[in-house]
DNA sequence: TTATTAAAAGACCGAATGGTCTATTTTTTG
DNA sequence: CAAAAAATAGACCATTCGGTCTTTTAATAA
């Protein structure tokens, strides 16, 4: 990896966090600079522009997000493991700022086309997650194949959104939990 | 009304769509002043910063959101007509930019406390216009009483939440009806 | 180790930012 | 309708914004 590369690597890590947690039009220059302790010319060194680090910055929140979820999956041994793990790794503390979809998600709709077509795929490949528990749960007989994965995945994301809404708005994890186990006792009804 | 309450009134009104699609950051001076066609003395006059415009825009949106769903709750006559008109309410064309609560709300969470003091407020009146349509439900035998009225709010209004974010960043009204559709089985099933 | 190339510093730029203040205009009041 | 008061215009301000460019420094290849 070259120097370029890593310093590149370097800026985003430095300031995906503060991206998530003032929004893009929030965060400044001087911000990046600050976290990264570098000048100018070595932020436009890299980058050709402050969106482009905002872009790169959801990315590489998304891809961290995705790994340590897809990783709680993974962990799980039947489609029952796999979503308890999965909805674990929501509950827990996930970054900086909060979930990345709903922070960019909602910047974005009304401002920023391209951010939200990363955004939009970042959602898909989130209820895609849920959704593939549950289809393959129903080839392994292990769920009810009345359940329609498309239709749980869909609530079920929207509820874990809404959820992280309501908890870092209310400083509160009461409503997360009552959120999670909503899902949770629902998901459990699907079992054979 | 003097005429500096009408220009205040005014400017909140010309402002407040804005800011919900902008966010607070992403609005400038002069896009408040493009949108009212005052300059910054007309402004300035009857505001004593943009943080205060901000504020009194969110409380204006949450105020129009919150009488229009409190309208739709007023027009049933029993639970089932008061949730049903509710969640037609939601699922209608409310306000340009979308949900103030989720818009401000995520802006707010990290970096604006009095803001996000009140988004805490409309979440809980949010939820409370739930709670209050169960309770009332269960007290007048239309509701089951093994119905937990704060774990529903609660939920509901999560997946509301969560439904407008997706139908936003995906432009698509598709996943707003699965969810509405699965709140109102739910709700359905409680009835008496 | 030296020559070459790549990366970063930071002075500099024009534009835009939020905000102030006085002059002027518009309302209101007597 | 005239005088007093209130409201608005817009010039002005310092600061910050995102971004460029040349100079200096650091990494890499010979």
């Amino acid at each position: 990896m070259s120097k370029a590369e890593r310093t590149r690597k370097f800026i985003i890590e430095q300031s995906a966090g503060i991206v998530n947690r003032k929004g893009m039009a929030g965060t400044s220059l001087s911000d990046i600079m600050e976290a990264t302790k570098l000048a100018k010319g070595g932020i436009y060194g890299n980058f050709e522009s402050k969106d482009e680090i905002c872009m790169e910055s959801f990315l590489y929140l998304s891809r961290m997000m995705a790994e340590r979820l897809d990783r709680a999956v993974a962990d799980g041994k039947n489609a029952k493991d796999k979503f308890f793990n999965l909805l674990e790794a929501y509950k827990g503390k996930n970054m900086e700022g909060g979930c990345p979809i709903l922070n960019f998600g909602v910047e974005a709709d009304d401002t920023h086309p391209l951010m939200k077509e990363n955004v939009r795929k970042a959602i898909r490949s989130s209820q895609k997650r849920i959704h593939d528990i549950v289809s393959q749960g129903i080839s392994d007989k292990q769920i009810l194949n009345t359940v329609d994965p498309k239709n749980f995945s869909v609530k079920a994301f929207a509820m874990i959104e809404g959820a992280i809404l309501c908890k870092r708005v209310l400083e509160s994890e009461e409503q997360m939990r009552i959120v999670m186990g909503a899902i949770w006792l629902e998901f459990e009804s699907y079992l054979l």
